[in-house]
DNA sequence: TTTTTCATGGTACAGCCGTATCAAGTTGAT
DNA sequence: ATCAACTTGATACGGCTGTACCATGAAAAA
């Protein structure tokens, strides 16, 4: 037998050389050979790994999902786990929004895929509207947790609140992608809001 | 010479295509020559008419800006002129929102066109940002209008509740677009986060 | 050492794209 | 009626795309 080479990792660096040209030139400008130039293979390995193009971009897809769910599950970490729902939100929020590069790159082809996906029957079979779906109840859950520790009114509508919140987030992260708005006020909006769910500061 | 034909309303007529045909196939997918064909002229013809592509295109947001444009005035005259700010404000939001095909449509093809911006120069220094920015203005000037005949809190920071408000719409609208959610709970959502401003119904 | 299986490279093939070119039809003015 | 400007048509070209094919290197198993 040849030289038995790890085909995951393999996939995985081709797919990073993907989500890398795809950040710089677009994910409708990228074809096989430009993959296969930035990742230092040829062209032939590309089709190895992925046989076909379809299918080196739904796993670019999976990759991405994956990768933006730690960088959020960090976030969340980091922020240690005694503040409370308020700050605990606000760090997943925050996470979301494309501040820095790695989730500028994340934002932007999330959207592109997003665009596809309207057209393209195997890409909107994918289930990358799960993990929203995941987020909607992951701040549901914490509002309603404020609810019991009595941070936000009784009455409070959690899930369309944490609907809320999540498209705004969503919103600003464009409204900063197409450069109509910096992080900075961005960030200042989400905490306006978040003020007046949760008690004024 | 020849039979003189109207230039400006060949090129809506072509335009028109184009928005149909980017509308179905989406707007990466869509050449010059199923233009032609769904506007039922020959390719030669929309070269004629736009030289190239890229200046074809740039019509085309012109054309859907100024279409949106004419919508949500529309929809505003609609709920007459007394019934106050809050109604103004949610006519404007909800007519943003893709929930028939005329609005389905202008979201898909405007986001297809930000993603397109993002990567592609010319459609960058296209100020179909300037929009955003006039909306924006709109809300704000109506929210301070609702302060001053105290229906919203006096400390309110009209500027940043309306940039909130706006993302929380095209959040709101592009979850409707890849069928995360139904156009009746966004709207409910919308509505919750204004019964919040101004005072509850 | 030979064989077999995996890994990689080079290259060719259709097909589509946007654009350019050549050509002809149409009609208002002279 | 003739001319010339305007409008439309057909077709060709170079370039790029994703994919398929053929070949060869390398190393584990026999």
């Amino acid at each position: 037998m040849p030289k038995r080479v790890d085909h995951a990792q393999r996939r995985t660096e081709i797919t990073e050389a993907l989500v890398r040209v795809a950040g710089r030139r677009g994910l409708h400008a990228v074809g096989m050979r430009d993959v296969a130039a930035e990742a230092g293979v040829s062209l032939r390995l590309i089709q190895y790994y992925f046989e076909t193009k379809e299918k080196l971009l739904l796993f670019g897809l999976e990759y991405l999902t994956q990768r933006f769910g730690e960088r959020v599950a960090a976030r969340i970490k980091a922020v240690g786990g005694a503040p409370g729902p308020r700050a605990t939100i606000e760090a997943l929020l925050l996470a979301a929004l494309p501040t820095d590069d790695e989730s500028r790159t994340f934002h932007f082809l999330y959207t592109s895929y997003a665009v596809l996906a309207m057209t393209d029957e195997a890409l909107a079979a994918q289930p990358f509207i799960a993990n929203p779906d995941a987020a909607e109840e992951a701040v549901a859950g914490l509002l309603r947790q404020a609810q019991d520790a009595d941070l936000v009114a009784p009455g409070l509508d959690a899930r369309g609140e944490a609907i809320g919140l999540l498209a705004m987030s969503a919103g600003l992260g464009t409204g900063i992608l197409v450069g109509q708005r910096d992080a900075a006020s961005a960030t200042g909006v989400l905490r306006l809001h978040l003020d007046r769910i949760f008690g004024a500061p």
